[in-house]
DNA sequence: CATCTGATCCGCT
DNA sequence: GCGGATCAGATGC
């Protein structure tokens, strides 16, 4: 991994958040090869984010995110998808960032293989659970580096977007209203927003932009 | 379009 | 034992 490359993902989470987008995420199969296009990512931060798996500190499931920037952090939602995040931040510090959405740019005969024949172009990899699926990925690959040559690889754009939007996080239950959900205004392919169940007493953090 | 529900497993209390 | 960083389908405006 280059150098800036290194220094943009060792930072926290709602600051390397923003400049996913457009990042490509590649996973290399037996079955062949599908790459993602972000266009939807949330910032999770460590011990002081409520609604983070390492608010709590650090236990078998989440210890991913406490390690090295540049691998992946992959757990089970509600029994039946699974969500990818990208490590963040320096080593010791819990910091990751969920994968929301993205543009299916290669391989998407494999991913409507994996989703469904019927499920429309845009909609293969539109929510976190969703792009999951169509990328195949499952807890086995939570850990693994996404810049060793392995089959898992994450890349830079070659153009930066024009324009990012962000606001509250989805579905989440403590801490929603913290605007650290990112994604590129306009897309078809950004999830829909759902509000999370209760209203937010937790105050907005400062953000360091 | 907004809101609700069931499916289904695991991590943590 | 409870509730969750979800999703698709149904129901109600």
């Amino acid at each position: 991994m280059s150098p800036d490359l290194l220094a943009i993902l060792a930072q926290p989470a709602p600051l390397v958040a923003p400049h996913l987008i457009g990042w490509t995420l590649t996973h290399h199969t037996p079955h062949g090869s599908v790459a993602i296009e972000l266009t939807e990512v949330e910032a999770y931060a460590g011990e002081s984010d409520p609604a983070s798996h390492a608010w709590r500190g650090p236990t078998a499931r989440n210890s991913v995110m406490f390690g090295p920037a540049g691998r992946l952090y992959v757990y089970l939602s509600h029994g039946l998808h699974h969500c990818a995040n990208v490590v963040t931040g320096p080593e010791g510090e819990a910091s990751a960032v969920l994968l929301r959405a993205g543009r299916v740019v290669a391989g998407v005969d494999v991913a409507r293989r994996r989703r469904g024949e019927q499920v429309a172009r845009h909609s293969l990899a539109r929510g976190p659970g969703n792009l999951g699926q169509a990328l195949a990925l499952t807890r086995q690959h939570s850990g693994a580096h996404l810049f060793d040559g392995g089959p898992l690889v994450l890349s830079p754009p070659s153009r930066t977007p024009a324009a990012v939007s962000s606001g509250p996080r989805v579905g989440v239950s403590r801490a929603h209203d913290w605007p650290w959900r990112y994604w590129l205004p306009g897309d078809p392919t950004v999830s829909a927003y759902r509000r999370g169940k209760t209203a937010d007493t937790q105050p907005v953090p400062h953000l360091p932009l």
